[in-house]
DNA sequence: TGAAAGCCTAAACATTTGTTATCGTTTAGA
DNA sequence: TCTAAACGATAACAAATGTTTAGGCTTTCA
């Protein structure tokens, strides 16, 4: 648990008491490569934490495609964050494409940091905005930059990924088809 | 203040005396149709809630044309709330299509309220959930919708909008050109 | 270790989307 | 009230992107 409790640290003031009555709560989940995190249409009621690891977020589309939506590396929280908040079934499948080592946070511990965390929603507060960040940057990106730019600074946003990811997951992230954004590179 | 209080006390527990002094440090202004809210490239350091009107987000592209990002209605909190919260320069230019009246909230305010009102941190949560989801929404539906489906179902996140803003507003919300969208529209 | 599957590139062709220009209508403002 | 600007539709053409197929290479795993 250093890792969750680092960046917890990093977040908020806590007491090394709290940081513990909190953690407890979490457990330890390991998965091997292309295993399923978290299916889609589940009620999602965890939150992911990578200790070790990359996990991708996708989903099938209508022609029963996978489509890749999102990134989490190390240190990062995931989940199908906006079904958490809403208790709806999950849309998003969570999947390890490295062998992965997650901490769970069920969402009775999540509800315990708001109600007994000092600064418990105030860590809330800030995971969302930066996740809110993140997601503006993104849009912000489809307005002002072409694929061929976001293909080549996409490791600004996940350092290594080339070494970690297959090129037709990027492709599917950045929105284009894997033989297109292989023509790109050219 | 009465629609702004309405919205908070919504989301939080609060009391009167409590919003009192939370909304006595706001300020209303107005403006007319065209005219800008709030200028890109200026460290933003207000929020505003829109009591009448309609706004609209909007950057130049490289070719120095509009390109609109979003669009915010009554009752509705708006501004660049990514460099916002990173205290950074503003991207994003905030346009009012119709005559409008905003609550002016200064980063003071803001403060303020995660400082000392019981719930303040939650507000500020809940309000970060809730443009996460909408962004998440927004990413989804490019992912899973064709241009013409994000163009029929607009009205599910922003109702009216076909009478209010002219439609090469709407093109470019969806990320695509004016006479691609009229040419779909057949 | 051998076969099957996955992956990237490439080319040819199809579809979607963008660009430019024009026209008629509506709207805004002097 | 008149005129210029803004707006939406349309057509012709151009550019970007998708689809299909194939080949060669690597990885996986029985």
């Amino acid at each position: 648990m250093e890792q969750i409790k680092a960046v917890i640290k990093k977040m908020i003031c806590i007491s090394d008491e709290e940081l513990d009555s909190f953690t407890s709560q979490f457990s330890v989940r390991k998965f091997n490569r292309q295993e399923i995190v978290c299916h889609s249409n589940i009620i999602s009621d965890e939150i992911f934490f990578i200790n070790r690891g990359l996990i991708r977020v996708l989903i099938l589309d209508k022609e029963g495609f996978e489509q890749t939506i999102h990134f989490a590396l190390e240190n990062q929280f995931i989940s199908d964050y906006s079904n958490f908040i809403q208790k709806q079934s999950s849309f998003y499948t969570l999947q390890a494409i490295e062998e992965t080592e997650v901490v769970v946070l069920p969402r009775s511990s999540v509800d315990w940091g708001y109600q007994n965390l000092k600064e418990g929603e105030k860590m809330g507060r800030l995971i969302a905005e930066y996740y809110f960040i993140y997601q503006d940057n993104r849009i912000k990106n489809s307005f002002v930059r072409t694929p061929k730019q976001r293909y080549d600074c996409i490791t600004e946003v996940f350092p290594n990924i080339h070494q970690r990811v297959p090129q037709h997951m990027i492709a599917s992230y950045l929105g284009i088809t894997p033989v297109h954004l292989s023509r790109l590179k050219k």
